[in-house]
DNA sequence: TAGTGGTCTAGACCACGGT
DNA sequence: CCGTGGTCTAGACCACTAG
């Protein structure tokens, strides 16, 4: 059930818990989804917020909506583009993965004056015992939002979650641009990359708060084992 | 004002007025944005009608809100990803450039026992009279749902215009996978690539409609003038 | 305190699809 | 015809920002 006197907004509570039924498998692909009358009722609500739960699911990918037919569920949801830019290790969680991290990077820099952390790390997942690198990722954060934050062990821990609940940041947009790129031995190395004659697909880009103030600027460049996949709008 | 016997829904045409008046440059880099009451009262509507159309404004990354302060104008709009996939001509000219297409190749071809209208066009911009192709596009198009589509000039037409008139099928959505490539010399000639050692972005996918039915496969060569952006939320 | 955007309610009418 | 999602109205209360 829903609760009304959570700080989570009614409409997320529901995209959470109709999300979660989603990923526990309870749709096959096109399936029906409960109409939305029926949500209401379930769940004691109104229909916009029952819309705006549905309408998170759309964007998300996992379910489309057809006049006068109904609400389907999409069984091989997009690979909702920004891969790791918005939870890598929750994407993968999702799909039963381990995700792994290494720290192959770290140290204080100066950029234009100013302090940044330096972070490199390769990313992947762990399968039948061999560990698999998908991405490297290279984070620059500012030390004077982030105090103190080249103290922790992000082979660990997930620089978001440090972020949410040490230092009550939380990213919300990301802005990047993306290229193909032409990599060296070492990276070629870490992701296991043999053919020679490949390019590489590489993002770069800034991530935001809700007030629209960057903190964190971002490189990441994807093995070719990743597919890149998105979908959108016509409008 | 908007007009309430339209098919078109008052938050569409709100959402174009809006759209217009960001474009014709009335409000600069960080401007204040008339505010949602404001809004309410000039166009005699609802807040929630005025919600949406602002809500499109937000995902098209033309104004940000933030809670207590108001709504405030990009200046320099993130170029919504999609290049072409969402309207090539209409982007370029909202940006007060000539579209030019030029048609390389079109052909009748069978595809798993299916036909297809096979159609490559390079795609660009003529400014100061030169012409300097940004894309190259090949689209197969089912001639079973377009017959007769291979009669049309599309070095003059655009395909979706096209389809939208002559046939009454709305593109809706496109569902692709980005990819790093090596071109060949062909295409380095027409995108005018000189450095060898480069690699370009390319874009497979396919284009829906609103009932998810495939109307188009299309695959994109990008030329490395072009800037790839994109936005998103982090959820 | 006044104004902003964020959320929520409880209705209404419509276009569309299938029966 | 009924049920679906798409749109719209007219309110309400809240959290947040700034003067």
């Amino acid at each position: 059930m829903l609760d009304k006197n959570s700080v989570v907004p009614l409409y997320i509570q529901l995209y959470r818990i109709l999300k979660e039924s989603i990923r526990r498998g309870e749709y096959k692909e096109g399936d029906r989804f409960p109409s939305e009358t029926a949500l209401m009722k379930q769940y004691q609500t109104t229909r916009g917020t029952v819309r705006k739960a549905i309408s998170e699911l759309v964007m998300d990918g996992l379910v489309y909506q057809v006049q006068g037919k109904g609400t389907y569920v999409h069984v091989r949801p997009i690979q909702y583009s920004m891969w790791n830019f918005s939870g890598f290790t929750d994407y993968l969680r999702s799909r039963n993965e381990v995700a792994v991290s290494k720290v192959l990077e770290q140290e204080i820099v100066i950029l234009k004056g100013l302090s940044y952390f330096k972070l490199v790390r390769a990313r992947g997942v762990k399968r039948d015992g061999s560990v698999h690198y998908l991405t490297i990722d290279t984070s620059f954060v500012p030390i004077d939002r982030f105090p103190q934050i080249d103290q922790y062990d992000f082979s660990q821990e997930s620089l978001y979650r440090i972020m949410r609940e040490k230092y009550r940041v939380h990213p919300k947009y990301a802005e990047i641009q993306l290229s193909p790129t032409i990599v060296d031995d070492d990276v070629r190395q870490v992701l296991q990359v043999t053919d020679e004659a490949v390019a590489l697909l590489k993002a770069d880009g800034r991530v935001l708060n809700e007030k629209n103030e960057e903190i964190e600027k971002v490189s990441v460049i994807y093995s070719p084992k990743m597919e890149f996949k998105l979908m959108t709008t016509i409008t």
